[in-house]
DNA sequence: CGGTTTTGACCAGCGC
DNA sequence: GCGCTGGTCAAAACCG
């Protein structure tokens, strides 16, 4: 449970009201063999028990707020740098769409508008809903597809010793295939949504040609079930992608990923708080699109009363939560009723 | 043993 | 028709 709650935030908190039924038993068990092993537990000693669990459990939010702000500082570093790649490919003449590009396909250019209209907006939502057009593949079969699916990209942030094609969003993937693409040195890896076998969810994840650093998934289609909710981090692929062993990148991995599985999780409640911290970062420049020096953002969130804001933030997007107070409501009277039953039962 | 990953082979679309 | 490319298949390997 700590594990969870340490690799994901809003995930398990909206899964939590299921997940609480599943664990509750468990604890309950525990707990009477604790009181099978003791005749008489004082109520005293259950209320200490309740504090202590209260405590932890007030530790454990400090510890998603800390990552949080973690997660709002990569992201803001990462708008930095697309908006820098964005103005210095403005400022250079208006038809350079193919600089850095050779051979200058049409793809290039698509993807370039792609990022240009997600920086344009100032990067409040990192998962883009394209149209048709939008998409990277160019064969005629596949455009009739995309009329009917839906397909949305997702950049994500990950340690660039992390080589590993994962995209942790909540569900649960099975790659089916690699290959090396033209305009990409990174090899592109292709997923199916495997909950559900009738899910006709695909996944494209590759590394970003600019930044190797920056995982592009690009989704396709709608899943037709929820977020599968399982008992490790935050999900999404088979037990043995969760940990790469050839890398050992896991742990070091583990805090920027969260950062858009967030995103993709509670956009709404995010992004929200996201723009608020936005807006307080950037008042001196207007649109953001004029030349900052670098590390300006940075320096602002470093600053004690941007700490102190971000946090409250996030703690009172996570006491507005519905789900979240709906999970600590169920935590509580479950362990109320635990007691219960253990005082009848003596 | 079942599910997942890996990876070479295969297929279809496209341009020349 | 041929070669290139992206996407998918499927057998073997791997893992818990």
């Amino acid at each position: 449970m700590e594990f969870t709650s340490l690799v994901d935030t809003s995930l398990d908190l909206n899964f939590r009201p299921l997940r609480v039924s599943d664990e509750l038993p468990k604890q309950e068990v525990e707990s009477n063999f604790i009181g099978l092993g003791r005749d008489l537990v004082p109520v005293k000693d259950e209320a200490s028990n309740l504090m202590e669990e209260l405590k932890r459990v007030n530790a454990e939010n400090k510890k998603l707020t800390e990552m949080l702000t973690v997660m709002c500082q990569n992201y803001n570093s990462l708008r930095n740098q697309l908006t820098e790649y964005m103005s210095k490919q403005n400022s250079s003449t208006s038809g350079a769409d193919q600089d850095q590009n050779s051979d200058g396909s049409k793809k290039i250019k698509i993807e370039n508008n792609n990022n240009n209209e997600i920086v344009k907006s100032s990067v409040q939502v990192l998962n883009s809903e394209s149209s048709s057009s939008d998409e990277d593949s160019s064969p005629k079969k596949p455009r009739e597809e995309h009329i009917k699916t839906k397909t949305s990209r997702v950049y994500m942030r990950t340690e660039p010793s992390d080589t590993s094609l994962i995209v942790k969003d909540g569900y649960q993937w099975r790659k089916y295939g690699q290959k090396v693409t033209r305009d990409n040195p990174s090899p592109r890896a292709y997923f199916k949504c495997s909950f559900a076998p009738t899910c006709p969810v695909k996944k494209k994840v590759q590394r970003s040609v600019e930044d190797q650093s920056i995982l592009v998934a690009t989704y396709e289609g709608e899943h037709n079930h929820s977020k599968v909710d399982t008992a490790g981090p935050v999900t999404t692929t088979s037990p043995s992608s969760r940990f790469n062993p050839k890398n050992n990148t896991y742990a070091a991995a583990v805090m920027p990923r969260q950062t858009l599985t967030l995103d993709l999780a509670e956009p709404k409640t995010l992004q929200n708080d996201i723009k608020k911290v936005h807006s307080i970062t950037s008042t001196s420049s207007a649109s953001g699109q004029k030349r900052k020096s670098p590390g300006t953002d940075q320096q602002q969130q470093n600053r004690p009363e941007f700490q102190h804001f971000l946090i409250e933030q996030m703690a009172s997007s996570l006491t507005k939560d519905p789900s979240f107070q709906a999970a600590l409501a169920a935590a509580i009277s479950g362990k109320f009723l635990q007691n219960n039953s253990n005082t009848k039962d003596k």
